[in-house]
DNA sequence: ACAAAAATCATCCTAAAGTATGACCGAAAT
DNA sequence: ATTTCGGTCATACTTTAGGATGATTTTTGT
C-alpha cells in the first residue's frame, strides 16, 4: 500500500497539481468576472503557470544523455603462457649458450652434480661455469643468481 | 557579416519568436474583445504557448542530464605484483610461520648467515629451520625448495 | 595448568658450492 | 696466420650448506 504510494508518487503528484491548477483558474476565472480589467494579471498568472509547466514537463521527459566510462579493471595472470626471453637484459649480461643452459638447469634447482651429469661434462666444468655466471652477473650464490634471472626474465 | 547572423542566431531566433509572440497575442486581444466567449480557447492558446517556452527555456538553460554507465575494460598483465599466497598448498606442507619466514629470505637468495643476521638469530638456528623446511617440502637443496614454492604460488 | 608445537642453540660431521689458477682445444673473427 | 672466445677439465683450497642428534626455552591450544 505505502509502496504503491511511493512507486506512483509523480503520477499523484501531477494529479494533485493539476487540480490545485483548475481550482486556481476557477478562482482567477470568477476574479475576471468580477473585475473586468484584470486580463493582464490574469494572462500573467496562466503564463507563469503553463511556462513552469514546460519546464518540469521538459526536464521530466527528456531522456537523459548516456555517457560511457571505460573503467580499465587489471587481470593479473600469475604464471608464465606466453614466456618470452627478455633478450635485452639477457644480452646486457653478456653469458653465453652454455651458461645460459646452466643458469636453466640451476633455476630448476640441480645440484652442479645433475647438470655435470645432465650435459656429459664433468663437475670441474660447471663449476667454471658457474663461476663465470655469477661473475657475469655480479651476485655470490647461485640462488642469487635464479633470483635475478627469473627477475630479469632471462629464464621462465 | 554572415557569421554574425550564424553567432547570434539563437538570439535573433528569440527576438523574432518574442515578435511574433506579441503580435498573436495583440491580436488574440483584438478577437477576444470582439467575440466576448473565446476566452477558453484564448487561455488553452496561452497554456500551448507558455508551455512550449517552458519546455525549450528548460532545454537550453538546464545543463543536460547525464547517465553514467561504467564499462570494465579487462587489461591482462602477465606479472603478478598482487601476490596472494596460495594457501591450501602451504597448509598441506605445513611449514611454520618462522619458517616461511626463513623460505622466503631464502627465495631471495641470502645464505644461512646473512638470514640469521636478519633474523637475529644464530646460523644453527637457520640450519635447524632449513633441514626441516627441506624435510617438509620433501627436497633435498635450498634452490629445489625456492623452486618448488614459487611453482606452488607460497611465495612472490 | 599442562601438553604439544614452535623456536632457539649447540656440536660433530659430510656434502656441496664456490674461488683461484692454469691448461687444452676448436671455431670464428681479423 | 694469429688472436679471441667459448667450452672443456684439473688441482687445491675455502666457504657454505646440509644431516643427525640432543637440549632448552617460548608459545599456544585445551
Amino acid at each position: 500500500m505505502i509502496k504503491l504510494l511511493i512507486k506512483n508518487k509523480l503520477i499523484i503528484l501531477y494529479g494533485v497539481s493539476l487540480a490545485l491548477l483548475i481550482f486556481l483558474l476557477k478562482w482567477l476565472e470568477w476574479r475576471f468576472l468580477i473585475m473586468d480589467h484584470a486580463v493582464e494579471i490574469y494572462i500573467g498568472f496562466i503564463a507563469i503557470i503553463f511556462t513552469s509547466l514546460g519546464v518540469w514537463l521538459a526536464l521530466k521527459l527528456t531522456t537523459p544523455k548516456v555517457e560511457t566510462i571505460i573503467v580499465e579493471k587489471k587481470i593479473f595472470i600469475n604464471q608464465e603462457p606466453d614466456f618470452t626471453i627478455n633478450q635485452s637484459e639477457s644480452d646486457k649480461l653478456g653469458l653465453s649458450k652454455r651458461e645460459l643452459e646452466v643458469l636453466q638447469l640451476m633455476a630448476q634447482g640441480l645440484s652442479n652434480q645433475e647438470i655435470a651429469s645432465r650435459l656429459y661434462v664433468s663437475l670441474n666444468t660447471i663449476k667454471t661455469h658457474s663461476s663465470r655466471i655469477f661473475e657475469k652477473m655480479s651476485v655470490k650464490r647461485r640462488t642469487q643468481a635464479v633470483e635475478l634471472a627469473k627477475r630479469l626474465q632471462i629464464i621462465p
